[in-house]
DNA sequence: ATAATTAAGTCAAATATAGTCAAAGTCAAT
DNA sequence: ATTGACTTTGACTATATTTGACTTAATTAT
C-alpha cells in the first residue's frame, strides 16, 4: 500500500511526460480533489519531489485564475547539467541533496548506475563519519571533484 | 523448536523464492505481528542474515507507506581482487596507496577509466582537505565504500 | 478605492513507519 | 558453574507523511 504522495508524484510526472509544452499548470484544489487529500498535500509533494536539485522549477500564482506551474529544467548539453549541479553544491551538500543530484544525473543519462553507486557510497554519512558541519563541506568537495572530472571528460 | 530469528529468516527467504521480482518489500510491523515478536527483531534478522556478504541488499523507508526492501545481489566476477584490495585498506590509506590501487583495478579491467578518475578525484588530498591522520582515515573509508559497491552488484 | 472572493502558501501537530542500542535472557561448550 | 556467542526485548530516536488552521496574494465586484 503506497502512500498518496508517491501516487501524486507519479501522476504529475506522467502529466509532464505527455505534455507538449515543457511545463504543466495545475490547479492545486483540483489535484487535491482528484486524490481526495487536503490541498497542502500538493505543496508537500512539490516541495519534496519537484525540487531544483531534482531538475524542476516551480512557479505559482494565487487568487482567481491561480495555478502551480511545474517545469522540467531542460539544459542542452550534459556539460551544462553538470555545471548546474556543481554550482548548487558550492555551499555544502546534505546527504539528501547529494542523492537528489545523483538520481537526476542518472535520469538524464549523464552517469551510469555503477557510477551513481560509487558517488552515493563515497558521500554517504556512514562513510564520511565526520561531525557536522565538516561532513557536509567534505561531501560537497567530494561531489564537486567527481562531477568536475565527468564534466571535462564529457565535454571533450 | 528453532529460534524465532531462524524462522523469520526462512520465511523471508521463502517469500523471495516465490516472488516474481528479484526483491520483496515487507512492512516491519506486519512481519513482527505475524511472528509475535517485537519489531526490532526484524532488524536483527536482517542485520545478521541478509548482509551483503550473504548476497543481499536492503533498503528501507520510514514514515507513512514505509517498507523494508530486500534484494538479491550477485558477486562481481572479479570479487577476489576487490576483497584483497579492500582488506589492505582497512588500516588507512595514503594518497599514493589509493593511486596504486586504482591503477591496479584499471589494469585488471575491473573499473573503467571514467570510474578510475571518479575514485581518484574523490580521494585526492586537495578534495578532502582534512588534517592528518583524519584525512587518511576518511580516504580509506571512502575507498572501501566505493570498492564495496563494485564487489556487490544488484542482480537486476 | 474598498470589500469580497478565490486561490495558493506556511507551519506545526498528529500519525505512521523504521532504526539504534544496550540490557537481559538462552544455551552450548568448557 | 562459567564463559561467550547469539538472541530477545523494549525504551528511545529518527524520519516521512498526513492533516488542518491560519496567512498571504491576486482578482473581481461594488
Amino acid at each position: 500500500m503506497r502512500n498518496i504522495s508517491d501516487i501524486i508524484e507519479g501522476y504529475l510526472k506522467g502529466v509532464i511526460e505527455v505534455s507538449e509544452r515543457d511545463y504543466i499548470e495545475i490547479k492545486r484544489n483540483e489535484v487535491a480533489e482528484k486524490f481526495q487529500c487536503v490541498p497542502s498535500q500538493i505543496n508537500y509533494v512539490i516541495n519534496t519531489r519537484f525540487t531544483a536539485d531534482r531538475g524542476y522549477l516551480v512557479e505559482s500564482k494565487r487568487g482567481g485564475g491561480g495555478y502551480i506551474r511545474i517545469k522540467r529544467i531542460k539544459l542542452h548539453t550534459k556539460s551544462d547539467v553538470l555545471s548546474d549541479v556543481i554550482n548548487r553544491l558550492e555551499h555544502g551538500a546534505s546527504q539528501s541533496m547529494a542523492e537528489d543530484i545523483v538520481f537526476r544525473l542518472l535520469n538524464e543519462e549523464i552517469i551510469s548506475k555503477r557510477e551513481a553507486k560509487l558517488i552515493l557510497s563515497a558521500s554517504d554519512r556512514t562513510t564520511l563519519l565526520l561531525p557536522l558541519p565538516t561532513r557536509d563541506e567534505v561531501r560537497a568537495r567530494i561531489m564537486i571533484a567527481m562531477l568536475y572530472t565527468l564534466k571535462y571528460q564529457s565535454s571533450i
